[in-house]
DNA sequence: GCCAGTGTTAGTCATATGATCAAGATCGAT
DNA sequence: ATCGATCTTGATCATATGACTAACACTGGC
């Protein structure tokens, strides 16, 4: 018998929900499905959650916090257009490494738009927000307007969302790659000329 | 007691289904509350279809065949990127029109991931396939290669898909119109690049 | 008044769920 | 070696919900 310490068994629990919502959606992730994959039995699972809402709260911060990271992640002293490239690569990279990640989001966010529950869609704001917040730091000094801002943290979100559709319904990793490039060359371009339109807005 | 023939009963349940798929999805999606959407009764609904699968086998066909409409539905005398914007804003606009298909859709394509069942899968695919075949007749005239059909096509469902989610995330249908043209001028700046860099290729 | 198509009521049966418990196993400090 | 705290387990509960059905009731044309 294995004794692992309480707090590697939420561990366990949170990347095995995570898991098994990916294979099979928000309503098919029950308590004996997540257990299994962790390796666990139900009981265990409630020794170290109350219920079963308490581990999907630990889940919602995972992915929320996992989002944060990457975006986060990109060096913040540089352009907008390079910040704005950075974070739709570190995205589409995330999602190219974990497809099981993807999913979960993917299903949590679907899920949270049927309920009316904010906990899901509370994720894609708070990634929205990082990014807008990251974005507006790379462009400190060019004054930007906030209306920018939201346009380009939108076009990053549609493409890397597109991204995540095409790439969960193909799971071809190296179509996936390839069509990453493309969705690169187009905030590119799309950008280049976006931001020509409005030169140095001094 | 209103006696409807079984044809437009049919069309009911069928209408039903996606409203319910889409505020409750799939696995939430159970005979009773179609039955009730659909102001029927279970066993009404049994007498029109033999299983729930059949329904369902009719939700799909009835989906895909929206998206065959809505895509060729642009007339096919035309340009590439003329086609290409028409077909983005076409189907855009549908998705606009009516949350419950644009939920049901994404629901299907995101169930058909985690079944091994390739239904939902193919509404995806068909659908891209269709797009496929009117750029292809679009840019008749001038010999383009298809891999840069294929190119057009993705960067189309990407942008479609995007949409999508973000108008499914937060229904907030101004908001939306907003970004249907934003997505239409990211498509626009790109294509224009994009064809600048292979020109008329003879 | 009959009869085929249409509509309803009230169930059956099977399955799966989240949750809990009592009992045991293991460990670390004393 | 012992003892309390920490982990682990199989079995069980109460309940909900699912798809589907049988048997009966109405309707309207003939």
């Amino acid at each position: 018998m294995a004794r692992i310490p309480v707090a590697q068994r939420r561990r366990d629990f949170i990347e095995a929900a995570v898991e098994v919502i990916a294979a099979h959606g928000i309503d098919g992730a029950t308590t004996r499905r997540i257990a299994e994959q962790a390796k666990a039995n139900v009981a265990m699972l409630h020794y170290c959650y109350d219920s079963k809402e308490d581990l999907f709260a630990d889940v919602y911060t995972f992915v929320a916090g996992k989002y944060r990271e990457v975006i986060e992640g990109s060096d913040p002293h540089t352009t907008l257009p390079e910040a704005a490239r950075q974070i739709l690569r570190g995205v589409m990279e995330c999602y190219l490494e974990s497809p099981s990640f993807t999913a979960a989001t993917f299903e949590l966010v679907s899920w949270a738009r049927r309920q009316h529950g904010d906990r899901g869609i509370a994720v894609y704001d708070q990634a929205l927000d990082t990014v807008r917040k990251a974005l507006r730091e790379a462009s400190a000094g060019d004054s930007v307007t906030p209306e920018l801002i939201d346009e380009v943290a939108y076009v990053l979100a549609t493409l890397a969302d597109g991204f995540g559709v095409n790439w969960l319904t193909y799971g071809d990793a190296t179509v996936a790659r390839a069509q990453m490039e493309i969705n690169c060359s187009v905030l590119d371009t799309w950008l280049t000329t976006r931001l020509a339109a409005v030169p140095a807005k001094a």
